[in-house]
DNA sequence: GTGAAAGCGCTAACAA
DNA sequence: TTGTTAGCGCTTTCAC
């Protein structure tokens, strides 16, 4: 039912490279009559013609397509980046390989290897963040790329994200200025970058305001829904209980959401909370939740732009970008004044 | 730094179509010795061998890549049915090239071509649903395929389905037996068969109760947050308010809360809703929310598994699976008993 | 047991 | 202005 260029060219009688010249709008540079080119063109739309991008990938080593390697694409947080990302990166042409790794860092591995198998042009990487050796390899070898959300210390990448220092200290800070000193945390995944800066923010906000920094008060271990239960669960019937907790990702929310209330308490009146990662549903929450917003869409887009500047850039000693954008602190009503209590 | 079958071949002296033999394990089948089988594998592992897979999908007219057509991935059903579709796919040894068409139809068909020209081995599609000719096309030319969550009455394909009409049915009589009569919907969007068969179940239950359809109370033109935000604004300000409201898609309920809230409403109280999709926040809302939910898990599975099987099949002529599934009313808190006022 | 060679559909350097 | 041809990396038939 579709054609090639070899039907096309049998069709109408001329070569297969006029007519792959004419398809790809080639007809200036080549100085192609208008009578052969409206020839071709009415042939290939009569023999329903289509390109078949495996041949032309693998004759061009390009193949327009990127590879996004994302650790959960159900996470409302990395399904609204893909999103953008999709739109433009099909807007500027390119098609989209979605792998998820499910934070497993085989899994990463494996995906991409895969992509490279696949031929993408480049890569943008929200890593799992405790390993980078294959991250590293990938930069060795020039492959654009930029990694999102996530990255590494030690490797001079493209890379976008948010302050995740900042957000961290802003959210803690809040918490203390309305006169909560018992301040727990809830981390997502062990070692990474992200994690790492998120807990340094918090506990440089407590030493700004000389408050000790308790050890059982800083839990978690993953981003998974069950992660924010169990160490809500524990943190709520720790003998000294805090009055606030800050989570550190939306599913971790959820978790201690349904902690809080399995425990019949009151958020806000009995536990505050301050989350990262704000969402469509928080402004209707029981307790509208008081949250640190990421600015989404343009993280997404900045990424694609990244990584399409980096495609397109021949020199391999291109400088790295690595931009770092504001989180925004979105007060509700998830955390109670501690200071109008005390003066009660 | 990558290297090809022929440096491999170079490398141990051996013939390029040997090595292709070993690297694709079918060393059986052409009783290659052990000797050189392992020669090969490690020269494959020295030089840092990677098949090229669009030479290959080239050469075998199969990419091992499937198609993903997606409305809008960043909404949480289509979010998280993805990420089961992903995993199950790239367990068994598929990619998924993901394409979002933001509800556009043609943005659908553009998105179909180019996963036609990337040589993808079949389609996942969750169709727009107001046009099937491009559909059909496919249908025609017996490209493997499956429609999920979306399908059209006139065309025979493969198809993951919820009952819709039932859910609709369901959610509808659950108002009606707590007394509600003045029973709104907000439909996404128009003449496709999803609305019209969630408009159907929606009229079945009010005729089956005896319960004139109040035109007034069908609105709603798509599926995105501001269509539920405009839509419930029209209903609370209608002269004889409805005093129940099901929202039919997730997005559109958070724009009647939002509308809801806005005028200051008390949802139950005031207002009663229910809502087609269930949410990981739903318990944990103002008011927790009465929903349908449905099995996510298993049409995201079940459509990778139909594909696959008509992926599989030599013969064209394989009988269509049409699967629905049954949703499931999860009561909270979000409906008013208005019997138990009518008591009183 | 292994190799030679054709060809998947396409592009581009070179020729005319 | 158009055509000829080589070759991208791979699989597989046929030959030995």
């Amino acid at each position: 039912m579709t054609s090639k260029l070899a039907d096309i060219a049998e069709y109408t009688g001329l070569s297969i490279s006029t007519v792959s010249r004419v398809v790809n709008g080639h007809t200036r540079k080549y100085r192609i009559s208008d009578k052969t080119k409206d020839l071709i063109l009415s042939a290939a739309n009569e023999l329903n013609y289509r390109p078949n991008a495996l041949a032309r990938g693998l004759r061009l080593k390009k193949s327009h397509s990127i590879g996004l390697v994302v650790p959960d694409i159900s996470n409302p947080f990395f399904a609204f980046v893909t999103r953008i990302i999709q739109n433009y990166a099909h807007s500027s042409g390119y098609s989209l390989i979605v792998c998820n790794t499910d934070e497993s860092i085989d899994s990463e591995k494996e995906q991409i290897e895969l992509l490279l198998s696949k031929g993408v042009d480049g890569f943008i990487i929200m890593p799992v963040g405790i390993e980078s050796a294959h991250i590293e390899e990938l930069l060795k070898e020039n492959y654009p790329m930029v990694l999102l959300d996530r990255c590494f210390e030690s490797l001079n990448t493209n890379s976008v994200l948010v302050d995740n220092y900042m957000g961290s200290y802003t959210a803690t800070e809040h918490l203390i200025s309305l006169g909560h000193r018992d301040i727990a945390i809830i981390l997502g995944l062990k070692n990474t970058y992200t994690t790492n800066e998120r807990l340094r923010g918090y506990k440089k906000a407590l030493e700004d305001h000389n408050i000790i920094v308790n050890s059982n008060y800083i839990v978690g271990k993953d981003y998974r829904i069950e992660n924010g239960y169990i160490e809500t669960k524990f943190l709520l019937n720790l003998e000294t209980r805090p009055s606030a907790i800050f989570t550190t990702s939306d599913l971790i929310t959820v978790g201690a959401l349904k902690a809080i209330y399995e425990e019949n308490l009151k958020i806000s009146e009995d536990i505050s909370i301050v989350a990262f990662d704000d969402s469509e549903f928080a402004p209707f929450l029981k307790s509208p939740l008081t949250a640190i917003r990421q600015p989404k869409e343009i993280m997404g887009e900045m990424a694609v732009k990244l990584l399409l500047a980096d495609i397109n850039s021949n020199k391999s000693d291109l400088e790295k970008s690595k931009i770092v954008l504001k989180p925004k602190l979105i007060i509700r009503e998830s955390v109670s004044d501690k200071r109008v209590l005390a003066v009660i």
